[in-house]
DNA sequence: TTCCTTCGTCGAAGCGCTTCGACAGGGGTC
DNA sequence: GACCCCTGTCGAAGCGCTTCGACGAAGGAA
């Protein structure tokens, strides 16, 4: 194994030096980082990990609590995590990946053995029972979700409330009197899922403002066809529905179609979901984007910069962005 | 931060002492070990990890390659991953999450910045590029997934050629005569993604050895009623599928039904594929189990092995394992 | 000219842990 | 009784890196 000796060596300069001339933390000359450089080339030098954690007080590794608990989707999750590992990259971290399994237990290992920096946790409940234990770690963390209270965290999400706010005056726009919300699986929102109770919130909320009738389901992927029936049978003069399950959006329109609803002549829908999605079903649908990847870049800059000292704040939403697509139209009065 | 001189302190003994405590390399009398056990819990002790991997020479820590390419079904190389993850923990490792993007680069970098003690590789090609790396590479590695030539490697797959042949045969024996194969997206052949391509081998040559007619289809995420009604139109007599393809299994189901075919009835269905799956779509498929836990597992276990020092074999193929359901019948002579 | 900075570099002291060699004491064995 | 070999423990020497204080040289201010 090639050290930071044979470096220093090599360049005729001391070890020290060839750490300042890797972190730039003090001045050196243009001619002795470019020896240091070409020795590091020459020799294969990559400096040891575990010897900078001890020496630096910093692993360069972040920890990424991922969630794959009942009624979560997948791939959604993994576009965040993806996301944040990507980025991660850029600031030359690594991503530790924890399984929620693991819980507080796992969190409070990671970081006091200092196998990591910082904490991204995913999965946020309105009333997180992680929340003090991050709280009162003196790792930064980020959370991806905003629960109820969020003073002294620091937490990204995409502003779901008004996300489902933006579907359901996109619907009332086109002259909808009546709209349903399709949700996530029951169990997410038993465990007070905190991106799936502010969808409801804001449903709720947009739909009485603007008074229409509405109703919420919660789904489980593979029930399209019965929620459908139930929602014809329950609201017969539903003309709009907002779903925010991605598991559910192809066969919800292919459950509707098989109903005789004409999407969007008979029956408007929109979604909340990765744009990519909303694109890739039989008729493209009007949706409001779900950021992963800008959500996962910006936890990971945020953690970068409470590692850095800086202040940040404590709750960033993105806004909602909709895109309008070829299943939703205006309502047409029979 | 609590350290092991303060433990050393606290229980009376030497630091070495409560090294060896803790690792049991060396005896340690009872009473002494037990003296060290509660001065570690009245101070809260958690090892430095980075102290650990420097003088210890290992970070236990395994580096897991997850695979997000075009094709790939996400939430079935979780399954994997969560395996690896679990296992991994049992074993007091943790798991760094690589992204397939950093490539062979990032396998060096952790590989030789000694941040990791091990590889655990998805998504392997027939003729992966890895393969030479990792053959070099001084750390131990386990392949998910078979390459052509596994000499010098370590692999465990679940036997995707028996998986595939025990699929036709059993439609063999239920009388069909003309079978298709429902395949993964077309670029995961263009790769030679090791498994798939075992499927069509096992597929074909046990459909040429029971003297059936067959054919196979890539097919990609949402296009089942294209290739259902493909397969009616040019293999007419088609009474016997075979699904490789975790996004299709439901809607193939539906494709079928749309064009007026019953299942088993009219048309057997058989899958590789989680169990999970199989029985969770409306009509329970007959499938070879994708035994995800298990080779997540015994991934881990081989690198813990040959971490220890100890032979392993080259190849772990797993015995496919099929479940009847009610997706497969006898073939009714009309 | 003198004094004070700033720049560029070096040496040494750790960071918290593991491990090696040494050694005291307590049996066995012959 | 002499010898040897375990068992259980200790002290010290690192593991490879970062960082702190120091210092010579060069440049500016007075």
């Amino acid at each position: 194994m090639v050290k930071i000796t044979d470096v220093a060596r090599r360049a005729g300069v001391s070890p020290s030096t060839v750490s300042y001339a890797l972190s730039g933390k003090r001045p050196i000359s243009e001619e002795t980082r470019q020896r240091v450089e070409d020795a590091i080339r020459e020799l294969g030098y990559r400096p040891h990990a575990g010897a900078r954690a001890l020496a630096g007080r910093r692993s360069n590794v972040l920890a990424l609590v991922v969630p794959l608990r009942a009624g979560i989707h997948v791939p959604t999750v993994m576009r965040f995590a993806v996301s944040v590992v990507t980025t991660a990259r850029r600031h030359d971290h690594d991503v530790l990946l924890l399984t929620q399994e693991e819980g507080v237990d796992g969190l409070t290992r990671v970081a006091e053995t200092a196998l990591v920096d910082a904490l991204i946790v995913m999965d946020v409940q309105l009333d997180d029972p992680r929340l003090p234990l991050l709280r009162n770690l003196e790792l930064p963390s980020v959370l991806i979700g905003l629960p109820a209270a969020s003073e002294g965290l620091t937490c990204v999400d995409l502003d779901f409330r008004a996300a489902a706010e933006a579907c359901v005056e996109h619907l009332a726009r086109l002259g909808h009197r009546s709209v349903a919300l399709v949700g996530s699986p029951p169990e997410v929102y038993v465990r007070r899922t905190a991106f799936a109770q502010r969808v409801v919130q804001g449903f709720t909320d947009a739909a009485d403002r603007s008074g229409m009738s509405s109703s919420v389901h919660p789904c489980e992927p593979g029930a399209a066809r019965g929620v459908a029936e139930q929602l014809l049978r329950e609201q017969p003069a539903l003309t709009g529905v907002v779903v925010h399950n991605e598991a559910l959006l192809g066969p919800l329109l292919d459950a509707f179609e098989h109903l005789g609803l004409r999407v969007p002549a008979d029956l408007s829908l929109t979604a909340i979901c990765p744009d990519e999605l909303a694109e890739s079903v039989r008729v493209p649908i009007t949706s409001v984007a779900l950021p992963s990847a800008e959500v996962g870049e910006r936890a990971v800059e945020l953690l970068m910069k409470k590692l850095a000292g800086t202040a940040v704040p404590e709750a960033t939403l993105l806004p909602p962005w909709m895109t309008e697509r070829a299943s939703t139209g205006r309502r047409t009065v029979s």
